[in-house]
DNA sequence: TTATTTATAATAGTTTTACTATCATTTTAA
DNA sequence: TTAAAATGATAGTAAAACTATTATAAATAA
């Protein structure tokens, strides 16, 4: 039925893939909707199991624990935010037009996928803004970076940092900008919707274009172009 | 004996002021050492209670719960930045030289306070750079922000954002540099450490002589002047 | 100084979280 | 149609996150 997209992850992040599944699917179906009510720490896998009428044995089958599932969700988000750079791209040679789609990428991947039923990728995006930090500040960040758990994101950080590069070759921090917009884009749609004050932009009802804006505007600034 | 610094923090905090006894203080002093070495997730009061000699009931009549601990460190650092800023730019009016203190303030916070005798500010930093985004990524984020929780974090920024208008003032996102300079400062110091490829700068054995280059510059292109 | 309050320690207990183990049942694949 | 694999149902353990109680020590006020 149609064309169905699998999501190539480590292997590590899970005991059995979920994306090979009725019941696997539905974790992630659920746990999306579960950690974007409750949040992460108040989420686990006996709420999980409840809510999607299983049971918390069967979860523990997919995943090690919730730390687990939530970097499984973050690197998916990663592996999209990269596919919708991807296709949106094509054909586009102007550098400074494929930034352009790259920040839109960033703050408008709440654009629903047709392609994942699963997955409900406005909802993914909100949970990523809440809490995908918290998947990579752990203790456990230099043993689970050495079983390639944050490739996604490092190849997503490489690829826009590639662009950038091209737009202008002499600038210094070509990753440490790519890396910036990416993570300036969730803190500051998190900081408007929780603490104004350390902002200026709003946003209304999943309606990110003054975010965008800034963002545009802070990559021209820095790399010397008009918009 | 010498002069005795008490850091106003809100009050909302704790149950008792920490600050007002041995034991507190004491809290205070091994809390910044244990999360320095466990993180916020394997960190807990009976540990902490092993670790400084007494018991999990005093420390709970101190704090709520170890959330609130966090975010009494991640208050008292936010406090302890802005009084950096304070005395650092007593007397200096070129913004510009400001700002440049500033930034200087964000990443060479480690810098020892001899003030304050239990908290070890090197280390508070650390443990800032590794788990302060948890103290205000949590859905308690707008009832706690009621209660005044983040005003400390409000004001920093809102001094910084000051220089920054007093730099340029058609610049239209002071708020959203004050804050993006504090958060990218504690960002690359942790990409750095962990995960080098999403970043440009390195950093040896607390010395982030780097990440401040960086941040001038992002200021400096940003705001229009040379450094 | 003693009496009184207050702070801390020692101990024990409850509830929830984070798992692990076992076995029965259902689904799938050969 | 039969074996193998996946899931469900149930039970249990260990640690975390607290709360309560009583004893003792320290501070303070009369």
């Amino acid at each position: 039925m149609g064309i169905e997209i699998k999501i190539a992850l480590n292997e590590g992040l899970y005991l059995k893939d979920p994306q090979d599944s009725v019941l696997g699917r539905n974790i992630i179906k659920h746990s999306i909707i579960l950690l974007s009510d409750l949040g992460f720490e108040a989420f686990n896998f006996k709420k999980l199991a409840q809510e999607m009428n299983s049971t918390e044995a069967s979860i523990y089958r997919y995943f090690e624990n919730k730390h687990l599932l939530l970097l499984y969700l973050v690197s998916w988000y990663w592996e999209w935010v990269a596919y919708l750079i991807r296709i949106n791209t094509t054909n586009i040679d102007d550098p400074k037009r494929k930034l352009e789609i790259i920040i839109n990428s960033f703050v408008s991947a709440s654009v629903d996928n047709p392609t994942t039923d699963y997955v409900d990728e406005s909802k993914l995006h909100s949970v990523i803004i809440a809490e995908g930090i918290k998947a990579y500040h752990t203790k456990e960040v230099d043993n689970e970076n050495g079983k390639g758990f944050f490739k996604n994101y490092k190849q997503l950080i490489n690829n826009v940092a590639g662009v950038i590069m091209e737009i202008n070759p002499t600038f210094e921090y070509p990753y440490a900008l790519a890396s910036n917009l990416f993570e300036m884009s969730n803190n500051h749609i998190y900081f408007a919707k929780h603490l104004p004050r350390l902002t200026d932009i709003q946003v209304s009802e999943n309606k990110y274009s003054e975010v965008e804006k800034m963002l545009n505007y802070f990559a021209s600034k820095l790399l010397d172009y008009e918009i």
